[in-house]
DNA sequence: TATAAGATTTACT
DNA sequence: GTAAATCTTATAT
């Protein structure tokens, strides 16, 4: 069962971006076999107001373009030149939402996600947003990929975290973006009784 | 046309 | 801790 579209409609993208914690993260890889991770952290951006926005003030190029699709759309990029960023793209066509999704944890496939990221700890294969593209193979021919269909999509997981097992803190990597830097537009998932961290 | 910087990761000192 | 890798976009010649 995937996530239906009204998930991804909804107008407030700062609540969609809370509720995509602990929802599952598919991709069919290419012998047809299922990689997948729960989701535990993510990020809202939420142009064109919002200044760390790749759509800042209504910018359309052929990049950000994904991002005026209607909710339940993959926006996925590349920064640095190397690194691919997977977001959900939320509310309704032409309204540049977005969400980043910035770690996942393994679950499905894992054996093909220690192939494709090399030797290392399991708990670093998916612990970033670049790593978890690389983990679960997702490159710029997701982008604009429909997450209803047989591509890539998101399905509800088992337990959805508590209101005392989410953290939230300002974005990553946008210092840029002065005051809108420092909104807690970020959303992690810790396990029960630990202490949060920023 | 050229330059700078970015929603990052990795390797090396 | 610092540097390098290297595509897209914005801004300045």
């Amino acid at each position: 069962m995937k996530l239906p579209r009204e998930f991804y409609t909804r107008p407030d993208v700062l609540a969609v971006a809370r509720d995509l914690l602990g929802q599952v993260l598919v991709v069919r890889a290419r012998d047809g076999r299922r990689v997948s991770g729960t989701i535990v952290e993510t990020e809202a951006y939420r142009g064109p107001e919002d200044r760390a926005s790749h759509a800042y003030g209504g910018r359309r190029t052929a990049r950000t373009e994904t991002m005026y699709a209607r909710g339940g759309t993959a926006y996925v990029y590349l920064v640095y030149g190397l690194h691919h960023q997977f977001n959900v793209v939320t509310n309704v066509a032409d309204v540049p939402h977005a969400i980043l999704v910035r770690a996942v944890a393994p679950r499905e496939g894992i054996a093909l996600m220690r192939r494709r990221r090399g030797p290392r700890p399991d708990r670093d294969l998916a612990s970033g947003p670049g790593k978890l593209c690389r983990a679960l193979g997702i490159d710029l021919r997701l982008d604009a990929a429909d997450l209803l269909g047989d591509r890539v999509w998101l399905e509800p997981g088992e337990r959805t975290p508590a209101r005392a097992e989410i953290v939230t803190g300002p974005r990553v990597g946008i210092d840029y973006a002065g005051a809108w830097a420092r909104r807690p537009w970020r959303f992690r998932m810790v396990a029960r009784g630990l202490v949060a961290r920023g």
